[in-house]
DNA sequence: CTTTAAATGAGAATCATTTGCATTTGCATT
DNA sequence: AATGCAAATGCAAATGATTCTCATTTAAAG
């Protein structure tokens, strides 16, 4: 949980200008559990009390993103695109298919597996995003019941 | 590439009634060589001659999945969905982020990966969904050049 | 305190996809 | 082959997430 300060600086040393709606749409991420979209952005700030535009989060969510302060997380199955603060970590996301809850992972086992692609297909490979579905805990007890 | 009379056979068996653009979206699907959008679908058809409404399309390839004849395929940065012949078999896609060519790769690198993360996180694994992304050999060439 | 380029708010526009409804069609039954 | 009916289709309008336009406001540099 960062201060308005730390979150100003943030902002300023990446080249963007520091904004009331930036600083709010940033101190949210940083302090989110997950991934959010957002629609759920905005009414969480609202709620908050900090009175912002929905086009003014998306603009804001994109300029984050355009800088590497915030990722975008597209999901199947999920209409919407979700954000989540970027600390520049490559990961992976576990998602319940019943909740919807979503636990990022850090470990990446796909290293040498790029490396068999690039030898036997000739592309050379930048990247690649990884998901994985199934039932949370919580929602594999409830579905047996 | 299946007769017609293979393709009504496929839908009949498959819990589907035959009609002319099922019949007709079921064959583009079966004959192509990488994942299609419904729009792209719908122009192909047509420029063979078959008249449908992209409605239609939608909802066809919407019952295809259903009874698991197509498979919907969502990439990042594609703002449409694919859809692909569905052969039951699980796979990833390489996509060049150039020109959009897709690869199907039959091999898959996970099993072990997902006993891991059910043991670490108590989730109950159902699937997962593996793109890589990268230039193919000859967006390779002009990217250098 | 001015100045100025960038950011914002409000709402219209866009684009893929879905839906309502009147009409047509597959196909089982006579 | 003719009949009947539920399911499928065409068409246009609706939807929902996201982007864009443009007039107004604001950050921050001088
Ligand atoms: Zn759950
Ligand atoms: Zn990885
Ligand atoms: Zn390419
Ligand atoms: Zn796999």
């Amino acid at each position: 949980m960062k201060s308005r300060a730390e979150l100003a600086e943030l902002l300023r040393s990446h080249g963007l200008k520091c904004t009331r709606s930036r600083e709010a749409v940033l101190g949210y991420l940083e302090s989110a559990c997950q991934p959010a979209d957002a629609e759920r952005i905005y009414a969480e700030l609202r709620a908050m009390g900090i009175a912002v535009n929905l086009s003014t989060v998306y603009r804001t969510l994109e300029s984050l993103c355009g800088v590497g302060l915030a990722k975008k997380v597209v999901l199947e199955n999920e209409g919407r695109a979700l954000f989540e603060f970027c600390d520049s970590a490559h990961r992976h996301y576990l998602v319940c298919i019943c909740c919807k809850k979503i636990i990022p992972i850090t470990f990446c086992p796909l290293g040498e597996y790029e490396q068999q692609l690039e030898q036997r297909t000739g592309y050379e490979i930048t990247g690649h995003k990884l998901d994985v579905y199934g039932y949370c805990p919580q929602c594999k007890k409830i579905s047996r019941a």
